[in-house]
DNA sequence: GCGCTTTGCTAAAACGCTTTAGCAATATAA
DNA sequence: TTATATTGCTAAAGCGTTTTAGCAAAGCGC
């Protein structure tokens, strides 16, 4: 194993000291280097192959240049929801440009060891994206009144923690409201996740205030809970399908459990959207190639994302220019599964 | 924001040097420290809310306890191929256990700066996991002989990487004998991904095997490349339907691909698998969900991503218990869209 | 009471960088 | 010519751990 170069390497490859090395590489204002040093410098790095050993920046810094990414799931589910996918892309475009990387933290909700000042407290992330926090997630709030930078992709009633997110409850109303315009009387609901996720909550109510609106009964038993994955989405609507009498719709909060569900009612020969009209939500990369299309709420993914990690790294550099909490748009796209007027 | 608490504070705090910090932290052996003293360490430890910075710990360890899982593929795909998200799982679950971390490294095959020696070098990992290597990866060899510890998924001919891989083409040969076999004389492929990949080629050498072997006419026209998207899928398949005599069967090399392409032959009228035959490759989650379910070669991507993190942190360790080249088994699965026989 | 071992702890160096303060040499101004 | 500014660099401290070597006190055998 060739031994990794250091500073001092250089330094004593080119002639000067490691300070001078420092300031020739990281292009320090203010200090004056001569162009011929310069070169020698820049020159000896090359040719040994120099690379700045990342954990002594650190020390040395105060920053790691990393930023986190935590997903509130069992890590087993963490990587299912597929529009956590678009969520990392946007992410990703702007960490990379302000050079930082990131770092993929599943946090599965009961595990409650403190673990939010631990990530931060052993330095290893600069700030924390957290998606999908739950309600009542005091440890995060406790973490960002610590100090912690932290943005929150969804929201935290009370708390004064910077996010960006959707207006969940009026996304799920044009959802559901379309399925109403199209006639339907009797509407199901598969929730995306557990309703302690703010979320789900606020979906579902978007669901009742169109049921109320439209002056059409509340069933509780049209009322079935996802759990992110297609699997949950395939037995949970098995459990309408047992419902009396049988709606003529449903609205899935979540397209990935859709295509569960969807599946589930293919295997049942129904047909969607002849025997039952489904609108999904989320809008991820497949709805559009699932049989048939998917009529869903785009959720922009990606700017999310982008905007996550935007008011992220303003917050670290305490250089805030936009607003604390950002609101993005929603649009209803109708593609074939919801059908035409009953 | 309140000050982190550092090994000093904690010393201070319960008496002790930070050396007798370390040691009761650690639980090194062979250092004797009273029972007394350890527990008021650990008390002081709890109330100052003590967590290790771990740069300070990579620069005196001289390991960082993280491991990198580079993806060489654009970030915008990095997260599109749906069967990562399974070797993902499987190597999140050995590296918990072994308290790493995972660093998540979309490398775009073009990006030829060096990148993996500095991403060693910098040491913001111990080690690599490189997931779909392409062949000619020099500057990965050369990082391996440098020392870097490397595994690959996949593997770069005539280099002695470890690497865990499955049998790209008896696999493909499984894939495109079933449809020989239901009695297909023309059958197309869509790649996974472009040739210099060493998957793609090898699964394309695999069809080609089994047409020879069933005195199949090759026609180039009924290769098409796929890019491990559902877009590229969805694209390439009109390509394939532009080829006369069109062919009643299709090998997809990719199922992420395939359910692209599947929902371009739904919009052409095209039902599968009456008017065409699919068979896909991967068995990803979905695979079971589309529609008509997906008959593929089932690639057990959790227990590759565990071996590969199995094979680095043995590696790491220079603790080399299992072979350094790990072939895993596939296996068909058959489901509708490959139908009944002709 | 003398040497020897064991116990329980600590001092100090090391890891590889960044950054502050400052110094010598040269250039400029008066 | 002397005072002052500028240029081009470096010494050394500091970041928060781990770890090696070693020291004082206590215990033990004789």
């Amino acid at each position: 194993m060739i031994k990794r170069s250091t500073a001092q390497d250089v330094a004593k490859a080119a002639g000067v000291s490691p300070t001078t090395v420092s300031f020739v590489l990281n292009n320090i204002e203010g200090m004056r280097i001569s162009p011929e040093t310069r070169d020698r410098v820049l020159e000896a790095a090359r040719t040994l192959n120099y690379h700045p050993d990342s954990s002594a920046q650190k020390m040395a810094r105060g920053k790691t240049s990393v930023i986190g990414l935590v997903l509130r799931q069992n890590p087993e589910k963490a990587y299912a929801d597929l529009f956590i996918q678009d969520v990392m892309q946007g992410i990703s475009s702007v960490i990379r440009e302000n050079g930082y990387q990131l770092l993929f933290i599943p946090l599965p909700p009961e595990d409650k060891e403190k673990s939010y000042s631990k990530l931060i407290n052993e330095r290893h992330v600069d700030g924390l994206i957290v998606s999908g926090p739950t309600e009542d997630d005091y440890e995060l709030v406790e973490a960002f009144n610590d100090g912690a930078k932290i943005v929150l992709m969804g929201k935290i009633l009370g708390s004064h923690i910077p996010f960006i997110d959707i207006d969940n409850q009026k996304s799920a109303e044009m959802a559901v409201a379309h399925l109403a315009a199209l006639g339907h009387e009797r509407i199901g609901i598969i929730t995306n996740a557990p309703l302690n996720f703010a979320s789900s909550k606020d979906r579902l109510q978007g669901y009742r205030n169109v049921l109320e609106k439209n002056d059409l009964p509340f069933d509780e038993k049209l009322v079935v809970l996802g759990d992110r994955t297609p699997e949950s989405g395939y037995l949970a609507i098995q459990e309408l399908l047992k419902v009396e009498p049988l709606p003529s719709a449903v609205f899935i909060a979540s397209d990935t459990v859709a295509l569960g569900a969807m599946n589930a009612l293919y295997e049942n020969g129904i047909h969607v959207p002849d025997d039952m009209a489904v609108v999904g939500f989320d809008d991820i990369a497949l709805a559009r190639y699932v049989i048939p299309p998917l009529t869903t709420i785009h959720l922009p993914a990606y700017s999310l994302g982008l905007g996550a990690a935007n008011m992220l790294i303003q917050q670290i550099n305490n250089d805030f220019k936009e607003s604390s909490e950002i609101i993005l748009q929603t649009r209803l796209i109708i593609r074939e599964s919801s059908g035409r007027n009953l």
